[in-house]
RNA sequence: GCCGGGAUGGCGGAAUUGGUAGACGCACGGGACUCAAAAUCCCGCGUUGGCGACAACGUGGGGGUUCGAUUCCCCCUCCCGGCACCA
């Protein structure tokens, strides 16, 4: 054994070993029950960043604990490689993008490879693989034939210079990234998968999900937005037909003072076509980039069509504006607006001096006077007031009544309002109660070239046409010049050009590609049938599925979470798995960040992750990683830490150096031990039941390892040579050893060697702490007056509280308290922990 | 704008179910070893007052519940993630 720490060479040979040894080659074929740890696949970037090196070094110690657990572990590594980084990269380095990309593979391939991960890699797929895509082609296929899959125009992003489509990324403050032209908004035909029909089943399911973060059923709850509203008609004054709004507050209704529709509305086009002032306005509106967040925080924006709707219910006359904050996207495209009980209509309503109507007020005590009051006018305009208006619209208390005069609602609940007023629109036939989910189809066209092509053959006489699943995979052609301005593909005769599956004549191939996440919804999947060229998926799914544990970031926690459970489902219902949700255990790990914000290569704010493997080694990379933060925490970067961790694997090769060299030693079973070296136990049993807790329950990494350190801190206080302190000091170091070997496996796999020679740690089991170590003779009491900490209180373990109580008061530091009249009011005794005396 | 999360010493963080705030590590200061430096080892390290014992204050800000609040409730500020074509 060498006396220094030679990380270089443990490394590698731990490395060679497990490879040679197939050490985390997975097989279906075992008695032990299995466990899938999956961690979300890299794009290929080029390099490794600290993001990856966290995100797989979580799953890697999840799995090795596993491993040692007694499960059957399988845990795989592929490239979610299809993407917009490929395309931009081979423009500006002149070459195609499969080979950008399949350069970036093999260099990030051989970075995993060095952090030690225990990776089945005979399972490695990569998603620009024909013989990966082929199979989701054949799905979209069987979708597109069950109108599952179904084709509508809808909103992109328009760079009119470079006349390409722009990806919300790409368009910088409404102008194209490239050309600095003004974006526009274009309206093109595109594919879309029904997600609204499975809007149901994803919102019931995440109930199922106990082993998912609380933060992201959450924000999944809100996203899919289940809704309980009504429809509600206006008839259009002047026109045979009415104008139909979605509202989630019909008993507001009666506070309607105008209706807004978004600029894409078909009302809006009519009203346009006579008024040049409305069609500037309209085009005004579709400038800019189509990305929510942008049109939620534009500046409010309207203009009066000149069309007015009559009210269903009072049969007021009320405008019809266009608005720049109503999504074409959501609902009718067009809201009831409600300036004195809605934000966003109250903002609106004061800048174009609309009328405000309350119609709700809050009433403490509802009288018999009040409900026979009758306000003074039927319009009151109200302005500017922010605060009266904020206390209207914020509040939904159970103690609101409708106030308005308007007939027979007087005096309602709000949802004694909600109903009422849906009632009364059904009798009219001008509404009805109706949910509504916030979540909307999911469109899965792209007009670009890095993407899975579109497997649709359009013909002149069939139509759209599927393509057969004996022509696929509609194979992408690799071999292109890139130019920047559109898809290489869409200009290519020898790609495009083909012959109707249904009808042999002459067709054109479809020229846009799939959404990437379209990749990312199902290679949970494959990674258990990775081989399988006879289908998209065989039985041994069913072995994998579901996933036992997933980790990833929680950037992914709406979309691609959301997407992966559809398809789940999808798959399912084609009959392919068995499982309703794909991930059981959800970790979201936290972002990397540095100088507070994501460490990203457009930022310019990254550290390489293969100077710290280079200089430190694998093991000290990762320690530190885990060390640093909570895994669901963001992890702020600093440069030093890191000599901390290597620093504390030196003191642990140390120790073991110096405990071997007078020899090897049985770890301690049985015998009399001084009151130093069972306390060193009691420690020791401790902490295997906390780092095994830590591990499995918490995932809290970074307090297993600081309970790891303490206890190497208290071993370095023990001096002696003799036998009995060597066999406790040889049991400390196995156990450590073993505690730490998931998150520094290489160093671990070593000392192991050298502390039970020709004893492999792959084959050792996770410690049980040994319950009789861990019986303890006295309690420490903590002793409170008045919740302030006065001193401490030691007693034989199982002291009742009586006597408890009894000894509290008589200590100097709690008699002290007892003059001037002053008494015990009351003591509070937490089994052993802590006494409070209350003395006033 | 909307949805979700976060804020604790000089820094990263700990306190698991409402029960000792600051574990563990970093940085820093002092000492040992050394011709010297590095490495290593030992000691100290929230703020204020005090020689000291000790006392008061202290978990982004304001209020509340409780014997007791970093933890629960209400309001606010700032930061981070997502917002459907970045992945």
């Amino acid at each position: 054994m060498q006396q220094q720490y030679p990380f270089k060479d443990i490394e590698q040979q731990a490395q060679n070993d497990w490879e040679t040894n197939q050490t985390f080659a997975a097989s279906e074929t075992s008695d032990k029950p299995k466990y899938y740890c999956l961690s979300m696949f890299p794009y290929p970037s080029g390099r490794l960043h600290m993001g990856h090196v966290r995100n797989y070094t979580i799953g890697d110690v999840l799995s090795r604990f596993h491993k040692m657990k007694g499960f059957n572990v399988m845990q795989p590594m592929g490239w979610d490689a299809f993407g917009l980084p490929a395309e931009n990269a081979a423009i500006k380095n002149n070459t195609a993008p499969a080979k950008w990309t399949y350069e970036n593979i093999e260099h990030m391939k051989t970075q995993l490879k060095q952090l030690g991960l225990g990776v089945d890699w005979n399972r490695e797929i990569a998603t620009c693989n024909p013989e990966y895509y082929k199979w989701e082609q054949w799905l979209f296929t069987e979708l597109f034939k069950k109108g599952l899959i179904y084709k509508k125009t809808s909103t992109v992003n328009w760079d009119p210079v470079d006349g390409t489509v722009l990806a919300n990324e790409q368009v910088i403050d409404g102008r194209g990234w490239r050309s600095g032209a003004l974006v526009e908004k274009r309206d093109i035909p595109q594919y879309f998968m029904k997600i609204t029909a499975y809007a149901e089943e994803l919102l019931n399911d995440l109930d199922k999900l106990d082993g998912w973060p609380e933060q992201v059923k959450t924000m999944q709850r809100n996203w899919i937005g289940k809704s309980y509203g009504c429809e509600v008609e206006f008839p259009i004054i002047g026109q045979n037909a009415n104008l139909k709004v979605y509202s989630t507050r019909p008993d507001t209704l009666m506070g309607a003072t105008y209706v807004a529709v978004a600029a894409e509305h078909a009302l809006a086009t009519l009203a346009a076509q006579n008024n040049p002032k409305l069609a500037d306005f309209i085009a005004e509106c579709k400038r800019g980039s189509v990305a929510e967040a942008d049109v939620a925080t534009a500046e409010k924006k309207g203009m009066d069509t000149g069309l007015f709707v009559t009210h269903p219910l009072n049969g007021e006359k009320l405008p019809v504006w266009v608005a720049n904050y109503v999504l074409m996207g959501y609902g009718e495209g067009a809201v009831m607006a409600v300036p004195a009980h809605d934000e966003r209509d109250f903002e609106f309503a004061n800048k174009f001096g609309l009328p405000i109507k309350q119609v709700f007020n809050h009433v403490i005590t509802f009288t018999e006077e009040l409900r026979n009051a009758r306000p003074k006018s039927d319009y009151e305009h109200y302005y500017f007031d922010d605060k009266l208006w904020k206390d209207w619209y914020a509040s939904k208390s159970i103690d609101d009544v409708l106030v308005s005069m308007q007939g027979s609602y007087f005096g309602l609940s709000h949802q004694e309002a909600f109903d009422a007023i849906a009632t009364d629109l059904e009798t009219k036939k001008l509404g009805k109660k109706r949910t509504q989910f916030r979540l909307r189809d999911w469109g899965v066209s792209r007009q670009r070239y890095w993407g899975c092509p579109i497997p649709i053959v359009h013909c002149a006489s069939c139509g759209e046409e599927p393509v057969p699943l004996a022509q696929l995979p509609v194979v992408l052609p690799e071999d292109v010049k890139m130019d920047g301005v559109g898809s290489p593909i869409k200009k290519d005769p020898s790609f495009y050009e083909t012959t109707c599956p249904t009808c042999g004549g002459k067709a054109t191939r479809e020229t846009d590609t799939l959404d990437t996440f379209f990749e990312s919804s199902w290679y949970f999947a494959r990674y258990a049938s990775f081989d399988s060229n006879n289908a998209m998926v065989d039985e041994r799914a069913n072995y994998w599925l579901p996933v036992d544990q997933y980790v990833g970031g929680i950037e992914h926690a709406i979309l691609h979470l959301l997407y992966a459970r559809f398809f789940n489902k999808l798959m399912r219902d084609v009959g392919l798995i068995k499982n309703d949700e794909p991930f059981t255990n959800l970790l979201t790990q936290g972002m990397v960040l540095k100088d507070g914000s994501k460490m990203s290569k457009s930022k310019g704010n990254t550290v390489d992750p293969q100077e710290l493997i280079d200089t430190y080694g694998a093991d000290t990379a990762r320690l530190f990683m885990m060390f640093a933060a909570p895994p669901d925490q963001s992890l702020e970067w600093a440069d030093s830490g890191v000599e901390g961790a290597s620093r504390f694997l030196k003191r642990l090769w140390k120790a073991c150096y110096e405990h071997l060299q007078l020899g090897t030693i049985a770890a301690y079973t049985t015998g009399d031990l001084s009151t130093e070296l069972k306390n060193l136990r009691l420690q020791l049993h401790q902490t295997i039941e906390k780092v095994g807790d830590d591990y499995g329950r918490r995932h809290s990494f970074n307090t297993a390892i600081s309970s790891v350190m303490e206890l190497m801190n208290a071993l370095a206080k023990i001096e002696g040579t003799d036998d009995a302190t060597r066999s406790v000091r040889q049991e400390v170091l196995q156990n450590v050893v073993l505690l730490l070997s998931p998150i520094v496996p290489h160093i671990c796999q070593s000392l192991w060697a050298e502390l039970k020679p020709n004893s492999r740690i792959l084959d050792a089991d996770w410690p049980m702490p040994d319950k009789a170590a861990m019986v303890q003779d006295s309690i420490e009491y903590v002793v409170q007056v008045n919740g302030k900490l006065r001193g401490n209180l030691s007693v034989p373990r199982e002291t009742e509280k009586a006597a408890i109580e009894a000894l509290s008061i008589q200590q100097d530091f709690v008699s002290k308290f007892l003059v001037d009249g002053a008494s015990v009011r009351k003591i509070i005794v937490v089994p052993n922990k802590l006494v409070n005396v209350v003395i006033s």
